[in-house]
DNA sequence: ATTTATACGGCGGCAGCCTCCGTTTATCAA
DNA sequence: TTGATAAACGGAGGCTGCCGCCGTATAAAT
């Protein structure tokens, strides 16, 4: 029996409920970045000068709320993947879009643990995000394969998880010419004619 | 000015000493892969049957730790590629090694932060293990490229860099299989006359 | 203005981190 | 053997972060 479905609540939402959310997570996504995903999230609160309950209610656990932060930034990725497609030649437009997934994942260092989750993860909270970036990719990827230019023979993801691997590193001097590298290299390896 | 080289000190290392230090290893081993890295220090202890401060004394930090496990795993490395290479042809040394690599990552699924450090690190303490294993790569790589099965072109670190990215993820049924994939993706990446 | 569903804030119990120091013990010299 | 003593042990204690819980405050509805 299905409950009801948009459920008209009674009232609306409170403005001040809707704006503490947002606050949170915009601290959130700054201490994250900063200091790794195991930020104090009292921390947190207190930096946005509200409750630790009030955070708690919004955000019943530390992984809610970094699924909230990928949420938007997991949107952002999403949108470039359609922009690019009409800006660039098939895989062009692939490689700019591995190399933004790249920057994506260099300020996500900390969170290492949570991008297991993120891609191709099953979890009933990631697998949506996850669903929505392979998305992303495989239109891209299509394009890239239909005019004959790449073989696509691997599972996507597997490139994901990949470049996945040099989130992990500190970002010295050599982080972003390794990137790139890694991307080129992987673009080489799917490349047709080469048996 | 030098210190005392091996210092020789007036006594000999405490026999508890040693083996506690071995035990203690031993259960965090145990303790890392089953909870990750954020593994309780105090359980651990409690586990080998030791008191806390006794962990402490040994390895003043969880890094430390952390370091020691993986000094022991890295030696276990190296020493598969002199083996490997010598019982194999050289792309068939250096793609078993490449495996055995995987499954060394896959052990180490929560401490995917370290291995930043592990791999190109210049930590002063993760650096040795870095040097020791990247040294071993490189002579896989270099036996391979001599033969002329495969170019060169790229620093071998990015290759580990790559394969550690799968370390993030569950290891599901799809685990192995996609690893092997990327193995091989890379090397097909790599191989000559394809420009 | 009153009602009432929501949201807020922070206290309190608990667990893990790590330091410090008094006690115990393995080695060495006599 | 028997001290002497450097080295190792263990855990109490101070601190911080996690998170459930509930009394208070307030925005929306009437």
């Amino acid at each position: 029996m299905a409950k009801d479905s948009p459920s008209p609540p009674r009232r609306k939402a409170r403005a001040d409920g809707e704006r503490n959310r947002a606050l949170l997570i915009e601290f959130a996504k700054r201490a994250f970045a900063e200091r790794g995903a195991s930020a104090s999230l009292e921390q947190i609160a207190r930096d946005a000068g509200l409750g630790i309950g009030t955070l708690y209610r919004h955000f019943p656990s530390r992984d809610v709320l970094i699924e909230a932060i990928y949420r938007q930034e997991t949107d952002a990725l999403v949108d470039a993947a359609t922009r690019l497609q009409s800006a660039h030649p098939p895989v062009a437009a692939l490689r700019e879009w591995l190399l933004l997934f790249v920057d994506f994942l260099a300020v996500k260092k900390g969170m290492a643990e949570v991008l297991g989750t993120l891609i191709g993860g099953t979890d009933s909270l990631a697998s949506d995000a996850s669903v929505r970036v392979t998305a992303a990719l495989d239109r891209l990827a299509n394009a890239a394969s239909a005019t004959g230019d790449i073989r696509w023979d691997i599972s996507p993801v597997d490139l994901l998880r990949a470049i996945g691997g040099i989130a992990n590193l500190n970002p010295d001097d050599e982080w972003r010419a390794s990137a790139i590298r890694m991307v080129d290299l992987l673009l080489g390896g799917l490349r047709v004619g080469h048996r």
